[in-house]
DNA sequence: TAATTGTTGACTAAATTACTAGGTTATAGG
DNA sequence: CCTATAACCTAGTAATTTAGTCAACAATTA
């Protein structure tokens, strides 16, 4: 599990595609445009979105970008693996250099922690962050309209702080 | 927020200095060789977790490090925190660049989403997991021995597979 | 005083990040 | 059919980070 501003780069941009799209697909140069990130570096990085089956791809004018399934089904958790491929099978997967059982043993605690983070990121979706983000946006406009299904989100985002 | 094998260095030598100190502190020969990492590398890592005052040296003969503060105050993220040290404040921080409003917001969203990680990371103590690698330890030479205290750390472990 | 251990700083090879550049396909509209 | 528009692919690259090595120095115990 590895968590950079890479992983922010996918998560940000998959939210803006989330605000963004309602029928017709977004292409990455609007995304680009909108979050400040460069294109072709997007490119990259939905390249794997792709091939984690996150995002669908349509080529040609008024193509770009879809979601491959319901964002209440895509996990921040998906996004940041699907980025970062990071298969980890690092040190005694079961191999030959397991000396003193004290290595095997810290090793497998920080793959259970891991294991735990992965869970954590697993239970916050798309959905949650694009509807957190809606409700910013609107409460700039009017701050005093919080409807009570959103009553939830804001309990979300308030409690950390 | 990051997240590397930089801090699964210092997770794992924290919590292999959990099982050794006994009165006595614990010398970094000792946890290099027992869990196969680099001396000079952890002597960097500690001088760090020193400076945050998660861990106390004693030089001369017979010394070596023992923690700053108990172990059930010191969680895997206040370890993960001082050796990356990374203040983070990437992009508008409050500052000029942040032209467009989605930018920002996006940009809010991931610092609430780290802050929940963080949050996340703050409720695992070195004492948890110290307790679960002696746990481990004790099933390996006797499988049968499970104490009724120790069911909760069972579970930490076990539900996530 | 000698051995031991922490403490610090400078340096480095390898890997990763965050790009750029330039090409190739596919496709919708005219 | 042509052309513009987009996804898609490959290669390269400067800057940064990682994961170390090496050497010197400071404190402390026997």
């Amino acid at each position: 599990m590895r968590l950079t501003t890479r992983g922010r780069y996918a998560v940000t941009a998959m939210v803006d595609l989330a605000l963004h799209v309602e029928g017709k697909p977004v292409s990455l140069a609007a995304i680009a445009e909108r979050q400040g990130l460069s294109q072709s570096y997007l490119e990259q990085l939905f390249s794997k979105l792709r091939k984690g089956g996150l995002v669908d791809g349509r080529r040609g004018p008024g193509g770009g970008y879809s979601f491959g399934r319901p964002i209440n089904e895509i996990s921040v958790g998906d996004v940041i693996a699907a980025v970062d491929e990071t298969v980890d099978a690092t040190l005694c997967g079961g191999h030959e250099n397991c000396q003193g059982e004290t290595r095997c043993l810290t090793h497998n605690l920080w793959q259970e922690l891991s294991c735990q983070i992965q869970r954590f990121l697993g239970e916050v979706s798309l959905e949650q962050l694009a509807t957190d983000a809606k409700r910013n946006e609107n409460l700039k406009n009017s701050p005093e309209v919080i409807s009570e299904q959103n009553i939830k989100q804001v309990t979300f985002l308030t409690e950390c702080l």
